[in-house]
RNA sequence: GGAGGGGUGGGUGAGUGGUCGAAACCAACGGUUUGCUAAACCGUCACAGGGGGUAAACCUCUGUCGAGAGUUCGAAUCUCUCCCCCUCCGCCA
């Protein structure tokens, strides 16, 4: 969420920045609005108290010499039922205002182009060679059935829809593609953390999971908990409600973790192999930052995850995101897309997002200056190295041959101990 | 799952209705003393919100003793619900 100091003095400049997201700025002035009901109540209910707590201490002090104190206590009692009064209503507004807060969405940083749909990101930079294939390349289903390495059919009927079966040669390429991707990440500086797969409400609601999103993840209603999503969730409130140290800082962390999503509303083509599924797994990468430097971070994380998909070999390209196409709580926001010559078209594995303080602030994460003083709130990023379904898709296809067998890219050989596929 | 015992500031730990935001000790930080180090001594030592101050400094008020609700003129202290930790039993990879 965003500061409430910060909206009640440049309530113009918010108003102006979730505009450009594409959403409603109403609700920028009703936070206006119940931020000066708050005030003027708590203002009322804090001289009422002031008074309580001085005539209470003149009842302790009369009762200890033993004097009367009782016209004192009955005169208390009206006083009493006023505060509770009007604390009940600053509970209410509280409510109110914290409600109104967190369905203001972050606002976009100056150097997000406008924009209201995904042909309006702007492609920063293309890499790989355009690929001459001199036979119609197939799709990586067609690859994935006639290799057999992953079956679709019997996932269905294990679990359902959207939930593939990794056999053999693919179960060892999905191993391997995780693996060096977090040998990668801890070669940046990165440590690794192997998280809890279910999360509670209120770690959904620090990355912004809750209230809106919960159609989009499984519930595990006996407990209350949820499957996370993307490893965002709990390696983003690892340290929800902490005052780090400024000399801990940039704190990085990166994940393996499976993936729950319901996708719920998509449907067609868009689900067809390992375009969409409901469990994927993947990598993420975790960062808490000075202010300051958090554009600067979200730049080399960027180049981290490029790094990955040039390794592999694979044609890829970089999208700066538009303001109507930044999630909710993201204030800059980059995609990479791999290259499916099977399907003729780019598909997303990774997206690198600033969210700036909006998720901190909301987790309460902090840090201390060095130099003293009050803790001020960090800047949080994340950013997919890599998601691995769609990578396994594009290397498939990127790599198969006229005779429908796939090459392994060099780079993962000693993880995956073979260098052909079929 | 059953029975019992607990959750107090960075740590240990006192405090069962009345100036308690909380003794004492340790750690940390600043200072004095001192050839240096150490010791000793003095001081500082939470977070949030509101009001004042142009602002910083600072002043002031309110809240916070696991969380929430309740009783009371007044709650760390009494009551209820929930969460967490420990011990024993049961179950179990």
């Amino acid at each position: 969420m965003l500061d409430i100091k910060i909206i009640r003095e440049k309530a113009q400049e918010i108003r102006q920045g979730v505009l450009k997201k594409g959403e409603d700025p109403a609700r920028v002035d009703q936070a206006v609005r119940l931020d000066e009901e708050r005030r003027r109540l708590l203002q009322k209910t804090e001289t009422l108290k002031n008074r309580r707590n001085t005539v209470s201490a003149d009842v302790a002090r009369m009762k200890s010499h033993g004097e009367d104190a009782s016209a004192l206590i009955a005169q208390m009692k009206a006083v009493a039922d006023e505060i509770r009064a009007i604390d009940a209503d600053v509970s209410r507004v509280d409510a109110q205002l914290h409600s109104v807060l967190l369905a203001i969405p972050n606002i976009p940083h100056p150097s997000v182009p406008p924009g209201r749909t995904p042909a309006e990101n702007q492609v920063v930079e293309t890499w790989g060679e355009e690929v001459e294939i001199d036979f119609p390349p197939k799709p990586h289903w067609e690859l994935l059935e006639k290799l057999q390495i992953v079956d679709f059919p019997r996932g269905t009927k294990i679990t359902g829809a959207g939930f593939p079966v990794y056999v053999g040669k693919g179960a060892k390429l999905e191993r391997a593609l995780v693996n060096f991707f977090l040998d990668d990440a801890a070669a940046h500086g990165y440590t690794e953390v192997f998280p809890p797969l279910m999360v509670n409400a209120a770690s959904a609601t620090g990355t912004g999971q809750l209230p809106d999103k919960e159609d989009q993840m499984y519930v595990v209603t006996q407990d209350d908990f949820y499957l996370v999503p993307t490893a965002e969730v709990p390696v983003t409130n690892y340290y929800r409600d902490e005052i780090l140290r400024e000399q801990q800082l940039p704190v990085r962390l990166c994940a393996y973790t499976p993936c729950f999503r319901r996708e719920a509303g998509s449907y067609g083509k868009e689900v067809r192999g390992l375009n969409r599924v409901h469990q994927f797994n993947k990598v993420e990468l975790v960062e808490f930052v000075r202010p300051e430097s958090s554009y600067d971070e979200l730049d080399a994380m960027r180049r981290q995850a490029e790094g990955l998909l040039r390794k592999l070999g694979l044609r890829y390209h970089v999208l700066l995101m538009c303001a109507g196409d930044l999630g909710f709580t993201q204030a800059k926001k980059y995609d990479l897309e791999v290259w499916s010559p099977g399907q003729q078209k780019w598909l997303e594995v990774s997206s690198v997002s600033n969210f700036e303080s909006y998720q901190a602030r909301r987790m309460n994460i902090r840090y201390r200056p060095v130099s003293g003083g009050k803790p001020e709130i960090v800047h949080t990023l994340n950013g997919s190295a890599l998601a691995l379904p769609r990578v396994m898709a594009a290397l498939l296809e990127q790599n198969q041959t006229p005779e429908g067998k796939v090459t392994v890219p060099a780079v993962l050989h000693r993880y995956t101990g073979f260098e052909i596929i079929g």
